[in-house]
DNA sequence: GTTATTTATTGACCCCGGTCAAGTCGGGCC
DNA sequence: GGCCCGACTTGACCGGGGTCAATAAATAAC
């Protein structure tokens, strides 16, 4: 084993890109991107990062022209009912990477959704062993649990410069009870969360540990294609601890697969850079159990 | 090992009550376990069942009258309010065990309560592999997961004779729009799957088999007791595979842990009728990870 | 009743992935 | 520059639980 081609990315410029975090993600980036440009090559340090965001925020403050209009609750809402929902949206916080949106036990007010950035969800015992229940990316909606009983049973943190709408519930609640299709679209994002756990536990169910790296990877591709960012290229805002936790497996054996899976010419693995070389080997391994690499194979 | 006790019911006429399911559960079996009385001795046939049954059902056809009202979606709404719900509520649906509710890829029309009875959910995939997402009891709600795309993602199906009421979507909307109370109570109530089905994944997370079926065993018992059954002997209305498969393990494992529960004292199994001699114990097995039986040792 | 079929239990074997331990890399800091 | 510390990688070992197989018990079919 052992001789793997170390997929070598230049190092110095792309690091300090990359270092920052996919900060500029959902609004730089995603127009970057579209637009064909890599900003591998950039010179912009953070602070100056940080401030065109901060335009671009105060250009783009309300729901009907964020970018994530079709992914989010202004999803087949007329301008009309926009401008209430702008008003119950309060402000947008903003978290640095390990700051905390709420902790488990915490008293629930509000729903949220991330704008750009991403979260972690997790749970903690009282013995101190966690378990991440989801990772959540611009779009999705956080803190449902909380609904039943008042009290979140999980905690919610940034795993990057993230950005969040938060939506105080007495106020989700008059605005949702006057505009019909809102409130079919607030149960339409819920029901997405329901349906991640969902996959969730099917892959904790009997996949083998290389199916539910595959399957990580593909359904992060998925969504990163949904919000218009490369799907060949992922940058994992999360640690391999939080990937393997998710995963119900130890970090050793995360990483072992990555290793499997750049032998096999799949990945070109580079810290939280992954490069999807091959998505149709990769969507193979998703599969019903078939086409397991037997330690060190090359795939042509 | 082996010299196991089974603990010995009377076998004939027990059976005889127990194998038609636990069919008057939630109706006729709720009043008896509250009176002390315990249907073993009873010598009623299914049809009788059945008619008498019926009988109830006419006597508490509106929410305002059914026993599962604080635990389902009427809770906390008055009598004004429940007369427009009772009117969304659609005819009460029954399945015989093995019936489907609705089978993965049904168009979404309607969310459904369980009444009485009990239902599986579970994913097959085209390569024929089963994952069972969850057990449902009476007053639980099924079908969230279709709100998104407007398909069933899982297919539902009956462990037993099981009574369930309809609720078309359509119509639960209007009626959730014109009353407040409801709106809440119905995201309290699909919130409640949410955190159930995050209490699914922390079990499959990390958890050693042997905490895992006395976190369901432990779980099951707590519902029962919010259903007012009895919460020291449990009926499960599911099969061995079921449960195994619900749990991430195979089913031998699931044989072999009742078994070693069963050495040490902690429960009495006999097929479908566990009954739990030492909850105390079950709790601590419960816990984080310590306490584990090493094979065979007698617990006083 | 008898037979067939599903469901559950038990034993023997072995492999995947967890555990323990030792590196290695990179980034932050002075 | 040099040092440190946390994140990650890689190897060696081993045990929990999966697989295979045989049997028993209970239900369904006839």
């Amino acid at each position: 084993m052992g001789s793997r081609a170390r997929s070598g990315l230049v190092g110095g410029e792309t690091c300090l890109a990359m270092s920052g975090g996919a900060w500029h993600g959902a609004i730089v980036c995603a127009a970057h991107q579209q637009m064909g440009y890599h900003p591998r090559r950039s010179t912009v340090t953070l602070m100056e990062c940080g401030a065109v965001v901060l335009d671009l925020n105060q250009l783009r403050r309300s729901c009907g022209s964020c970018a994530l209009h079709e992914l989010c609750l202004p999803a087949g809402i007329d301008s009309a009912d926009l401008e209430r929902l702008d008003a119950a949206v309060r402000d947008k916080r903003k978290l640095a990477r390990g700051g905390a949106l709420f902790r488990q036990g915490d008293a629930f007010h509000a729903l949220y959704v991330v704008r750009s950035g991403s979260l972690k969800t997790f749970v903690e015992s009282p013995a101190g062993d966690v378990q991440v229940l989801g990772f959540h990316l611009p779009g999705e909606i956080v803190g449902v649990d909380a609904l039943t009983n008042d009290h979140h049973l999980c905690g919610a943190e940034a795993l990057e410069q993230t950005s969040i709408c938060e939506l105080p519930y007495v106020q989700l609640q008059q605005v949702v009870q006057e505009v019909p299709s809102l409130y079919r679209q607030l149960m339409r994002v819920i029901s997405r969360e329901v349906v991640a756990e969902q996959r969730h536990l099917i892959m904790m169910g009997k996949q083998q540990a290389q199916e539910r790296l595959a399957i990580f990877l593909h359904s992060l591709a998925d969504r990163y294609g949904r919000l218009s960012r490369d799907t060949s290229t992922l940058t994992l805002p999360m640690s391999r601890y939080d990937i393997a936790n998710y995963l119900g497996l130890v970090v050793e054996t995360v990483s072992r697969l990555f290793g499997r899976m750049e032998d096999a010419g799949i990945l070109a693995v580079n810290r939280k850079t992954i490069r999807i070389l091959r998505p149709d080997l990769l969507a193979d391994l998703c599969g019903q159990g078939l086409g397991r690499l037997p330690h060190g194979t090359e795939v042509a």
